[in-house]
DNA sequence: TTTAGCACTCTATCAGTGAGAGTGCTAAAT
DNA sequence: ATTTAGCACTCTCACTGATAGAGTGCTAAA
């Protein structure tokens, strides 16, 4: 069913490359004068005529040039890219970067979100890597002043967990130490209805932190996605399909309302770890997104923990930059989860 | 020195008003008809050319009404504005959230930040609060998986740090458990650098978690700064002066680019928990802020943990609400720190 | 099938025009 | 001395042609 013939692929390659790199309709001069093509102008007008007619391309109004369509630029992007990596010394520049970030937990979401924004030359979006289900892993209760008590929780994969607890009556840091141990021992590895059911067999103290634990547990196991790191907007916005201010509002909206960005990471990318995808220009369900394309992609281990990133652009974007960057952030940070996860 | 009389202060007042609601130039009628000045709009426009030439008022041009200056809108917030508060209503509505989340630690920055941005109308901008000085509370090593062992430092005031430390040999969970108890016992309360000046006396393995300790307080009272949390930012951009691009542009990088923030907040805030600061136009100061004001303050205890917070909005922005909503939030985050720290 | 040539269309730009808004000034009124 | 009415003046904004330029679509020849 691929309806085109060389050339015409050729043609519509170029002009998706030259709108791209110049952001103005693509004339038949500007196609045969910038890439030599062996071809008459005449020749290429009835080309992109014929591209035109089949939905690939589209006319600003009669005597402009040719921009792609939405369609255009899929066909671009499935069968005209390719196999894109980024540049060697790229990809060595980053995994360094990585490196050196590789023990300092706190640092991999930041990490990660500036090198993809500066590397897909995009507006970035990584998600916080959030456990299929969390399980338990250590507790301990600090003691603060009077009744109030700092509660740690320790999940699988090393998320952590603080809450503040009041007691009816203070407690010393070894009688808060000894329920924390209590609670490791008896608790460790399991999931949260796990702990549920075990609660009763316990003293009241211990039931009650323990019921907290759940919550907390429940609490993680919704809302993890919500935490959104993100860079790379106001690079974004230079681009001259955002020079309007009501489309960069609307852009800036998208990249700011979490509740978008979760049902379109939901929906675009499904649970499991998988490969680059790419929307382009809302592909029909999100009006907001019409005039930006998301390359996106799950990273993680499936079944244990996951995390969502990708990068957000004007649908006249650099395709093969960003798809390349996201599978290879994805990658290194898939590597991160693992060590965290393998036991 | 106040050289006004108070029939201009009446007009200057109301000129700022008037402009804050319409986004558009004054007309000494629209005075007039608007808010029932008992005097003509010559008299008015009188005093309108007075207060120009007395640099409180601009003209866009000839046949325009009347914008404020800079200076304008100083005087407006120092001495026209006077103590302004919240309704009721409004600080009960907060207060009640605030009391909600007060458990829990990891709301407590997006909510304020997402109440301030709405009540203040206006984009906020919160940091996390940093101690003045890390000080050691409590240490957990956990092991992972092989030589990799995850490390929780908690610190004085809540502030959970985590890292991951690779061992040189296997080490048993007990054993990870009986170092934290001898560096628990050691440290706690201590400084990085008591810290530092007691490493000697430790046997070699406590010895690398401790450095490790102190390095990762170091970085703690170094980059506590960076985390800033956003939001808002959308709908001050749909305020007609970000109706052109490049200026809605200026704005996002301003609010996005982290060294840019930290500039500003320690210089216009300096180190100590005091009122309201107002920031008009960047004060000369800041150029990329010529068409923005900020509304700052800084929550905490002086001495132990404090952090900032403002409003981001067009010099066109409503003082009065930014103002006492920064003043109410800061107000609520300092009791929260107060909680955290008083011992 | 490709190409040269040309008519045609649409945009972007510039100057010109008239309506409207709002001021600044002057002279009269209080 | 202050306030006010009246009016001339200025500047913007929106609309209107008119023009140059870019680029296509079509036709007829190679």
């Amino acid at each position: 069913m691929n309806g085109l013939t060389p050339r015409q692929q050729t043609v519509l390659g170029l002009v998706v490359r030259e709108y791209v790199s110049s952001a103005s309709p693509v004339s038949s001069r500007a196609l045969v004068g910038c890439y030599g093509l062996e071809i008459s102008t005449a020749t290429v007008r009835n080309e992109l005529a014929l591209l035109e007619e089949l939905g690939y391309l589209t006319h600003p109004h009669t005597s402009a040039g040719r921009v792609p369509t939405h369609q255009g630029y899929r066909y671009f992007v499935e069968r005209l890219l390719g196999e894109v990596d980024l540049p060697l010394h790229e990809r060595r520049t980053i995994a360094h970067q990585f490196h050196q970030a590789r023990q300092d937990f706190e640092q991999w979401m930041p990490l990660a979100t500036s090198v993809l924004a500066r590397t897909a030359r995009g507006a970035a979006l990584v998600t916080a890597p959030q456990a299929a289900e969390s399980h338990y892993k250590h507790l301990q209760l600090i003691s603060t002043q009077g009744r109030l008590v700092l509660l740690i929780l320790v999940l699988r994969g090393g998320t952590v967990k603080q809450q503040l607890l009041t007691l009816v009556e203070p407690l010393s840091q070894e009688a808060l130490n000894e329920i924390g141990d209590r609670l490791n021992q008896a608790y460790n590895g399991l999931a949260a209805d796990e702990i549920q059911a075990r609660i009763d067999a316990l003293p009241s103290l211990e039931a009650d932190v323990a019921i907290l634990v759940v919550d907390i547990m429940h609490r993680a196991d919704m809302h993890a996605a919500d935490v959104v790191y993100r860079d790379g907007l106001s690079e974004v916005l230079q681009q001259p399909e955002f020079a309007e201010g009501e489309k960069a509002q609307g852009l800036v909206r998208v990249m700011e309302e979490r509740s978008f960005l979760g049902v379109v990471l939901a929906d675009a990318l499904g649970p499991e770890v998988g490969s680059v995808r790419v929307l382009i220009g809302g592909e029909g369900r999100w009006d907001e997104l019409r005039a930006c394309s998301l390359v996106l992609a799950r990273y993680g281990v499936t079944g244990f923990a996951t995390g969502a990133l990708g990068v957000v652009g004007p649908t006249r974007m650099l395709y093969g930059r960003a798809i390349s960057a996201v599978r290879f952030v994805a990658g290194l940070l898939s590597d991160l989860v693992y060590d965290m996860y393998a036991e």
